[in-house]
DNA sequence: ATTTGTGGTATATTTTAGTTACCATTTAAC
DNA sequence: GTTAAATGGTAACTAAAATATACCACAAAT
């Protein structure tokens, strides 16, 4: 359904099919899109990988972020926390199949901002 | 290149590779991710629209939002602001190039978020 | 004179991101 | 035997966004 704004006889305005709260887009955002899960999502694509490997692997992000980023990851559906070991305590997280079914999009992401180098301010 | 984390012979760990500060996802992300911008773009998707159109098509975000975001999308080149008149004062915004290439990712996500009927909680 | 439209801005509050330091535990080097 | 580094986190705090609520000046129609 497209959105779109008619006017009436007397100018007044009306929209029509309002993404109400957040459409489809802004969903798909909601899951992939917040700081760091795009990258952590990335980093899980071939194996499973331990959280502090994790963490030294996307620079910039905080074990804080890390972990916060997990947890909505999992509970989403998207990422398992296995715990392969107690005494020397060892976690793994990996992708679900759900997880996985981002990473198309994830390469696409990937190729576009490769293709068009982009500058950041921040 | 891929990041990786290899382990020495005595045990210590060092990242190789580690994505320094925001990698190609992320800074696609920057781009196309924040809140709103992504829906924002789609909106555009065929035809220049006006700004109080906009905010109306984007139930959920504020004007201050929608304020803010285009201007960030004019900075980076993604959408062009035109004042069509002045006195009654009209301005309407329209994707570049750039813009339009970020399309397909955007639906890409919409299909995606669509086919996995995503809950969302907050 | 009131309402509705135009494209925004100012102020304040709430939510999120990010920094820094710290926990208990284990293994290995000096 | 003590120091150093590893494990997977958490607590307390500050800085930066997001969001809500009003409001501006101006124009046209009711």
């Amino acid at each position: 359904m497209e959105s779109s704004v008619k006017t009436d006889s007397k100018g007044r305005k009306k929209v029509y099919n309002a993404c109400m709260e957040p459409c489809a887009i802004e969903k798909g955002m909601r899951l992939i899109g917040g700081k760091w899960k795009g990258s952590i999502i990335y980093h899980l694509k071939d194996e499973p990988v331990r959280f502090n490997d994790l963490s030294r692997m996307l620079g910039g992000a905080t074990k804080k972020m890390v972990d916060q980023r997990l947890k909505e990851l999992e509970e989403e559906g998207m990422v398992i926390r296995k715990v392969i070991s107690d005494r020397p305590i060892a976690v793994t997280y990996e992708l679900t199949e759900f997880g996985r079914s981002a990473l198309k999009i994830l390469d696409d992401l990937k190729v576009w901002s490769e293709t068009h180098n982009i500058e950041i301010s921040k």
